[in-house]
DNA sequence: TTAGAATTAAAACGAACGTTTAATCGAATA
DNA sequence: TATTCGATTAAACGTTCGTTTTAATTCTAA
């Protein structure tokens, strides 16, 4: 099938290259499609890579939801603990990253980049994909969390999908910098399982104290 | 000066529209000098960018060693503490954030795009830029955690380069996730107190047990 | 004042970009 | 077999890209 070749291709070259640095030639070179296949199917360049970014992301965020869901009933009527609820965001995206035929590490990659790109379709285009699980996600947090304040708990989950996509990322250059083999980063598994208790104790940490010039170690700035 | 004006303009249209989407005549043209002019000064669009990245960068990160070394005097014999350790990471990037004259929110916006960019000139040129900064705090962070061993210490080292990157990169996108306002997520100081006791949580937590079929909560993976 | 270098200005370079057009193919339908 | 229609092809479209060239201008120092 052309458009899945090209979906394969697509979801490669924009992964190593970025929007902008990925050509039309090159994605149909890669896939052994003609030039025009692509504006064909999908229409437009843009509607391309949000076709890449759907065919994962809709079914992964889907299935964390749910499995949040089944988390919660089985809980149920005790609140599901944070770290059953981080595991509900992590275990889809370990499948995925495990599963080389969705993709695997390379589109976790794509996505981690894609958070960050300026670009104003993007940034819309991710924002309404994510708008509905991170509010499912934000409720269970604030059951397990009754302490904490509703402001606090966004500050905390914006952190939390930071770090979680820069990770998923994966750039090559502070892999260097944090002096970890390719193949320690490469393990997706061995990450997560390091990243979900560093990020579990930041969420659990008890509210700081911000109070008018009460901050810890001020050093003279202002 | 005609390569100042390029400079400022170039810091600003990089971080609005990333490197490859900003164009030589928009930088010109903004900046009101010739078209030419760019590759008279600096040779490239590329070394502009890296010039860009420089004029910050280097005294930032120096400004951070300086003010480590400065801490770890006042504490000696004692080991400086975490959080002591990572305020010399974060006052500089917060002096700088509130300095319009040296780029402001602007430039760490940028740099934090910069992190998530694939282009292997960037990603070089970054690797050399931290090397020598992030090898200092990660022996100042392993005497204030003798017992945490040198891999997990790199890790969360890795994460919280992550989550500090990502939270100054800023993105539109996940601040309406957050469904935090405009003008919170503006305010950098209110931000990376926020962040640093998030952070500080997970890299002071302890070592999670990840010894063979041990892990916590698995959920049938694999 | 003037020679010479530094800088700017305007124009053009070839290459690569995303997209479109028009012709052709291939298989299912009648 | 003839017809139809979606899929594919080759070619060209106009635009924009980063860079270079050439001429004019400005600045500096003798």
């Amino acid at each position: 099938m052309t458009k899945a070749r090209i979906l394969d291709a697509a979801e490669a070259l924009f992964m190593e290259l970025g929007f902008e640095a990925t050509s039309m030639r090159a994605i149909t070179n890669a896939a052994a499609v003609n030039l025009a296949a692509v504006n064909y199917h999908f229409g437009s360049k843009e509607e391309l890579f949000q076709a890449v970014l759907t065919r994962r992301l809709d079914p992964m965020n889907q299935e964390r939801v749910d499995l949040l869901t089944q988390l919660e009933h089985e809980s149920a009527p005790v609140p599901l603990p944070c770290d059953r609820i981080l595991s509900a965001m992590f275990i889809p995206a370990l499948k995925l990253a495990r599963d080389p035929e969705r993709g695997g590490k390379n589109f976790l990659r794509l996505l981690g980049r894609a958070y960050a790109d300026p670009a104003p379709f993007i940034r819309k285009f991710l924002a309404e994909q994510y708008a509905v699980m991170i509010a499912r996600f934000k409720a269970a947090f604030a059951r397990a969390l009754p302490n904490l304040p509703k402001k606090e708990l966004s500050w905390r989950l914006h952190f939390i999908m930071g770090a979680l996509s820069y990770t998923l990322a994966g750039t090559d250059a502070l892999r260097l910098i944090a002096e970890l083999t390719p193949a320690e980063s490469a393990n997706d598994e061995l990450l997560l399982h390091r990243l979900a208790p560093f990020l579990l104790a930041g969420l659990q940490s008890p509210v700081p104290e911000l109070s008018e010039g009460a901050r810890p170690h001020e050093h003279g700035a202002r």
